[in-house]
DNA sequence: GAGCCGTGGAT
DNA sequence: TATCCAAGGCT
């Protein structure tokens, strides 16, 4: 590590880290999206920019942004409200651990730092879903403490700028540029530093054909110098999906309620809502009403097949037949789950792919 | 440290 | 269609 410092601290030999503070802020105050979450500096509003914005692109968070601080405009709002209803508010924004962890989070502000949140790099990277990035920005952005916020832009546009060609795949790269940030981020503009140089990755220093020509901070550049800006970052490929195969069975009863069942507290899609889903790979359709009966102690008629569902996810891909059938005796109650009427289903937060199930079950009518 | 954890848009 | 990816964190 003291080696790969001292080749990051060569990189600044004929670096001038002011020229470059000074492009680079100019350009983002003067070029900066009007984003909701920049009205002001609410650490609280800055703090669940940050965490819908993880893995995920302005333009899709807008607007579950402005609705969730409609819903939840404060600390004590969010802390006070259902489990639920949070995830209800995420349902497909994806990562939905995120939800329940900042709610876990906002709980602990809310009681043990009585609902301030914390201005320090120790209490705040302790809370859940704050890791390195998140605890960085909040305190840039919200409390104008001088920290780095490294994310994938920041790597993308530091890698060409500097010419860094460690591998940004790999977790403990984050840390070189962690160390580069610390030497050249403004003291006196530690928000618009940081949020600069996300604006930059995000609308010029794109990763595929980054507009160089418009580029405030260009002749800083030493990738561009060489003309090589489109090989960096270097970044190892990740490994493919897996396809598993699913059955999912729409269970009616005689009231036209739909059977429904919450998913486990931990894993994919924790705590959100589903219909039965049996693995294909050890249930076939002719077992289906058997493997049902065992599973939810309910005698069911399997009626007919619906469309298949596919769905992609980061490392795996549902392949979802989908069924449709009916009970066989009437009022029973099932083992697990609860049947629901069409029109309560929409209170339930339920991940795309049931989403899509939930699309064509409508259709019939 | 590698794998897990969603989604929708761009190319 | 296939791939990549976007303001990461947790285990």
């Amino acid at each position: 590590m003291n080696l790969e410092l001292d080749d990051l601290y060569n990189k600044f030999q004929q670096f001038s880290i002011d020229l470059f503070q000074d492009d680079l802020i100019n350009w983002f105050l003067q070029e900066k999206r009007s984003l909701p979450w920049r009205e002001n500096q609410d650490p609280y509003r800055v703090w669940v920019s940050e965490i819908m914005l993880q893995q995920t692109k302005v333009d899709t968070v807008i607007p579950f942004y402005n609705r969730f601080m409609e819903r939840f405009p404060t600390i004590q709002a969010l802390a006070e409200a259902d489990e639920q209803d949070v995830l209800k508010a995420w349902e497909g924004l994806g990562y939905y651990s995120r939800a329940r962890n900042l709610q876990n989070a906002v709980r602990e502000v809310a009681t043990v730092y009585d609902g301030q949140v914390p201005a320090n790099a120790e209490e705040l990277g302790k809370l859940k879903g704050v890791g390195p990035y998140t605890t960085g920005a909040i305190l840039s952005i919200a409390y104008g403490i001088p920290q780095p916020a490294v994310d994938g832009n920041v790597m993308r546009v530091l890698s060409r700028i500097l010419f860094i060609t460690e591998d940004i795949a790999k977790p403990k790269t984050r840390k070189i540029f962690e160390a580069a940030v610390e030497k050249m981020i403004s003291q006196e503009d530690p928000s618009s530093f940081n949020q600069g140089l996300m604006e930059l990755g995000a609308l010029i220093c794109t990763p595929k054909k980054p507009a160089c020509m418009l580029c405030p901070v260009q002749e800083h550049c030493a990738a561009f110098k060489q003309g090589i800006q489109e090989e960096l970052p270097i970044k190892s490929k990740g490994k493919k999906q897996r396809t598993k195969p699913y059955l999912s069975v729409i269970v009616e009863n005689e009231k036209g309620e739909l059977l429904i069942e919450q998913r486990p507290e931990e894993g994919l899609l924790a705590s959100l809502w589903q219909f039965p889903m049996a693995d294909a790979t050890e249930v076939t359709i002719e077992q289906l009403a058997y493997w049902f009966k065992l599973e939810y102690g309910l005698e069911i008629k399997v009626e007919e097949t619906l469309l298949p569902v596919r769905h992609v996810f980061s490392h795996i891909i549902w392949e979802v037949i989908v069924l449709r059938a009916t009970t066989v005796s009437d009022g029973e109650v099932p083992d697990k789950g609860r049947f629901v009427s069409r029109e309560d289903i929409a209170n339930y937060p339920f991940p795309v792919p049931h989403q899509k199930i939930i699309q064509q079950i409508h259709i019939p009518e």
